[in-house]
DNA sequence: AGCACGCCGACT
DNA sequence: GTCGGCGTGCTC
C-alpha cells in the first residue's frame, strides 16, 4: 500500500478568490488518517500561515501542475463533510454567488473536541446496535397512497395541509390538564398539534421503513415541538435526531455526528437542517415555507426552500412543501409542473366568516374594531372553552402620537417610535427602550401624547373588561405561551404566536386584518392569508373563524378555504409587473463604480436595471432582474465580478482605505420591492 | 487577508 | 550604483 496520493481541500477563508479546492500532498504518516470529509490544517504560503481546512476528496494525480505542499496535520478522523453536503454546498454556493465556504459553516457544526472524541471512541470500537425496524403508518386524510408513492419514487408535492388540531397518544399528558398556560422557559412536549405534523411524520415513517433518511424542516421550535410529539408516536427515539438552536452547541454536534452513523434516521429541526449529513436521503419535507424564519439571514443566504430544491436534484429523494396557504415560490413550481398538488381527502375546510362580506345590517358596528357580530361569537364560544384572538402587534398602544398635531412621537435619542407595554407604563422608546420624559412634540411643541391604535395589552384589558370573570392568557413576541387547556379562556396572541389548545379553539376573532394589509410590501396579501389560514387550522371542526373588517378576493380565498387561487392571481399580477418570483432578482451593493460594473457584466436589459440608490456610507444599491433560465449564468458573472473586486481591493495613498465596502450580492431578496 | 515580486525616484 | 516606495498578483 502507500502509494502517494494527493488530498483536495476546501481552505476555511472568507476570501472569494480562495474559494475553491487546493491540492495538497498527504506525507506518508497521514495516509491512512487523510480521508474525504475529515478537517485537517494545511500550509497557504503566500498568507504565510497555516489555515483550516477539510477534505473533499482524495486522488492519485490532480489538475494543478505546480509543486504541492504537504498537509501539515490531520485534524480528526471524524468525516465530517459528505461529498454530498459538499456537492450541495457547492451547488448553493453558485446559485447565490456566494462561497462553499460560508455555506459548509452552516452545515457543519464548529467542532466540539470533547464531544467528539467521546463520539470517536463510541462509534469505532463498537459494532453499530442495531435500530428496530420501522413499519409504515398510512398517511391519513390524502388520496390513498399519494403521499407515499411519492416518498418511495422520489416525487415532488405541493401538499395543501389538513386544518386541525389532534391528540398525539403517548406524549405526556400533564400539559393539557394543567391550570396554567405553559410559558416558552419550560417546554413540555406537546399534546395536542397541528394536523401537518401527523401528516409529515406518517410520511416520514414510509422513508424510515424502507432504510432511508428523513430530514425534516420547521421555521421555529413551537413547529419544531409539535413535529416532535407527532413523530415520538410514530418512531422509536434512536430514530430522530434533533438539530436546532435552543441546544447547547455539545448537544447540537453530538445530534450532528449521529446522523454520520449510518442509520436511516429522521433529522428535525429549523433553517439549516436541509443540510444535515444523514445517510441514504429519501425525503426532505419543508414545513410553512412562506414563513420567513426560512430565510437564512447568514451570506449567501440561501433559503430553506431553495437549498431543499437543489438537494432534491442532487439525491433524487422526495420532497414535499406543507403549507395552509402556499408560498408565491412554490405556487410557481406548481404552475410550471415542478411540483404536484396535493389536497386533502375529504376536503377540511375551517368555517370562516368574513365581516365585510356578510350582508350588512349594522354599518356602524361593521366599522368598528370588534363588531356586535365577533363579540356575539366569542360570548357564545367562551361558554364551551377557549376562543383565540388574533392581533397584528404586542403591547398596549403600539404607537403613540403627538395629541396637537399627530404626528409619530418619536425618540429623543434615537428617532425611534415611542410605545407603551403595559397601561401603566411610561412611554419608551420601541428600538433603544429609553423612557421618555418630559417629552415635546418636535413638530409643534405640544406636551401631550395621545394612543394610537391596540396592542395586544390593550385588547387584553377591553376583553376583560368586556368579558368579566372570564381568564385572559396573551401571547405575544415577549412572552410566547406554547398551549392552553380545554376550558374557557380569551387567548390575545400577535399573529404567528398562537398557542394551541387542547381539542381546538371553540372560535377565532381575526382582528386588526386592515392593518395588517395596510404594511407595504410585496408579500402582504400572501403573509395576511398565511397568517391567518395558520390561525384559522387551530380551531376545533366546524367553530367559527370570524375575519374582521377584510373583505376583497382576499377574505373570499379565506374563506373558501382556496389560497392557491387568490396566490394563483397574485402571480398572474407579478407577472405584469416583473415582479419576483416571477422573475429572479440579484440586490447588488457596494461603491457606485464596483455596482455599475457589476450591472454592466450581469447584461441584463436596462428595464431590468432598477437604481441605483444610495445605499449610505458611500455605497449605492441596485437590483437586477432576470429570467430563471439565465440564473446559472448572472450568478457566474456576478461571482466573477465580485472575484475581481476583492482581489483588486486596494489602499489609497497613506495606506488609508480608498474604497468603503466591496461589492456583494443578494439573490431573490424581495425587501427592496417593500417600498 | 497577507505576503512576495517588481519597477521607478532620492540617497550615501 | 541601490534602497525602498507601493501597485499587482497569488495562495495548491
Amino acid at each position: 500500500m502507500g502509494h502517494a496520493s494527493i488530498a483536495r481541500v476546501l481552505v476555511d477563508s472568507a476570501l472569494p478568490q480562495l474559494d475553491r479546492l487546493f491540492d495538497y500532498s498527504v506525507p506518508e504518516h497521514a495516509s491512512d488518517a487523510a480521508r474525504p470529509g475529515v478537517r485537517v490544517r494545511v500550509p497557504l504560503r503566500s498568507a504565510g500561515r497555516v489555515a483550516d481546512g477539510v477534505i473533499v476528496e482524495v486522488v492519485e494525480k490532480g489538475d494543478f501542475a505546480g509543486a504541492l505542499s504537504e498537509l501539515e496535520s490531520v485534524v480528526s478522523s471524524a468525516q465530517v463533510l459528505t461529498p454530498e453536503v459538499y456537492q450541495l454546498a457547492r451547488r448553493a454556493a453558485d446559485r447565490a454567488a456566494g462561497s462553499a465556504n460560508d455555506i459548509v459553516r452552516l452545515a457543519v457544526p464548529k467542532r466540539q473536541a470533547r464531544v467528539e472524541k467521546a463520539w470517536l471512541g463510541r462509534v469505532e470500537s463498537s459494532e453499530p446496535s442495531p435500530r428496530q425496524p420501522v413499519a409504515p403508518v398510512a398517511v391519513a386524510g390524502y388520496p390513498e397512497g399519494v403521499v407515499e408513492d411519492a416518498v418511495a419514487r422520489g416525487g415532488r408535492l405541493a401538499v395543501d395541509a389538513i386544518p386541525r388540531v389532534t391528540d398525539v397518544p403517548g406524549a405526556v399528558s400533564s400539559v393539557a390538564d394543567s391550570t396554567t398556560a405553559t410559558s416558552s422557559a419550560d417546554v413540555p412536549p406537546a399534546t395536542w398539534v397541528g394536523e401537518w405534523a401527523v401528516t409529515m411524520a406518517q410520511a416520514a415513517t414510509h422513508a424510515i421503513a424502507s432504510d432511508r433518511s428523513v430530514i425534516l424542516v420547521v421555521p421555529d421550535y413551537r413547529d419544531q415541538q409539535q413535529l416532535q410529539s407527532a413523530l415520538a408516536a410514530l418512531l422509536p427515539p434512536d430514530r430522530i435526531v434533533r438539530l436546532d438552536a435552543t441546544q447547547s452547541n455539545a448537544d447540537r454536534y453530538h445530534a450532528f455526528l449521529s446522523c454520520l452513523e449510518g442509520a436511516a434516521v429522521v433529522a428535525i429541526g429549523n433553517r439549516s437542517t436541509v443540510y444535515a449529513p444523514v445517510a441514504r436521503l429519501g425525503l426532505i419535507a419543508v414545513w410553512d415555507d412562506g414563513d420567513p424564519l426560512h430565510v437564512e439571514p447568514l451570506a449567501p443566504y440561501v433559503h430553506t426552500r431553495d437549498a431543499a430544491l437543489l438537494r432534491q436534484e442532487l439525491c433524487g429523494c422526495a420532497l414535499l412543501f406543507f403549507s395552509h396557504a402556499r408560498s408565491a415560490e412554490v405556487e410557481r413550481l406548481v404552475e410550471v409542473g415542478w411540483l404536484t398538488p396535493v389536497a386533502p381527502t375529504p376536503a377540511v375546510n375551517p368555517r370562516v366568516i368574513a365581516t365585510a362580506l356578510q350582508a350588512n345590517d349594522d354599518a356602524q358596528s361593521g366599522r368598528a374594531r370588534i363588531p356586535t357580530a365577533a363579540w356575539a361569537t366569542a360570548r357564545e364560544a367562551l361558554d364551551s372553552g377557549p376562543v383565540l384572538v388574533q392581533v397584528a402587534r404586542p403591547g398596549y398602544a403600539p404607537r403613540l402620537a403627538c395629541a396637537g398635531c399627530g404626528e409619530t412621537a418619536r425618540c429623543r435619542a434615537c428617532e425611534g417610535p415611542l410605545g407603551t407595554a403595559t397601561v401603566r407604563s411610561a412611554p419608551a422608546c420601541r428600538w433603544c427602550g429609553s423612557i421618555a420624559v418630559n417629552w415635546s412634540c418636535t413638530h409643534c411643541g405640544v406636551k401631550t401624547i395621545r394612543a394610537v391604535g391596540s396592542g395586544s395589552a390593550r385588547t387584553a384589558d377591553e376583553l376583560g373588561r368586556a368579558f368579566p370573570g372570564v381568564r385572559i392568557i396573551v401571547s405575544d413576541g415577549d412572552h410566547i405561551v406554547t398551549q392552553v387547556d380545554a376550558r374557557p379562556a380569551l387567548v390575545i396572541a400577535t399573529r404567528g404566536a398562537e398557542p394551541i389548545a387542547t381539542g381546538g379553539y371553540r372560535a377565532a376573532l381575526l382582528l386588526d386584518g386592515e392593518r395588517m394589509l395596510a404594511r407595504e410590501s410585496l408579500r402582504v396579501a400572501e403573509d395576511c392569508l398565511r397568517w391567518w389560514s395558520n390561525a384559522a387550522a387551530l380551531v376545533a371542526p366546524r367553530k367559527p373563524v370570524v375575519l374582521v373588517g377584510v373583505g376583497g378576493e382576499i377574505a373570499r380565498a379565506l374563506s373558501t378555504w382556496r389560497q392557491a387561487e387568490f396566490i394563483h392571481r397574485e402571480l398572474v399580477d407579478r407577472r405584469a409587473l416583473r415582479f419576483p418570483p416571477v422573475v429572479r432578482v440579484a440586490t447588488l451593493t457596494g461603491t457606485a463604480d464596483e455596482v455599475s460594473a457589476a450591472v454592466a457584466a450581469a447584461n441584463v436589459p436596462s428595464t431590468d436595471v432598477l437604481g441605483p440608490v444610495e445605499a449610505g456610507d458611500g455605497t449605492v444599491r441596485t437590483i437586477v432582474r432576470f429570467d430563471y433560465a439565465r440564473g446559472a449564468d448572472v450568478a457566474a458573472t456576478l461571482r466573477a465580478e465580485i472575484v475581481r473586486v476583492a482581489a483588486s481591493r486596494r489602499r489609497g495613498p497613506r495606506g488609508t482605505p480608498v474604497r468603503g465596502s466591496t461589492l456583494r450580492a443578494r439573490f431573490d431578496d424581495v425587501e427592496p420591492f417593500d417600498s
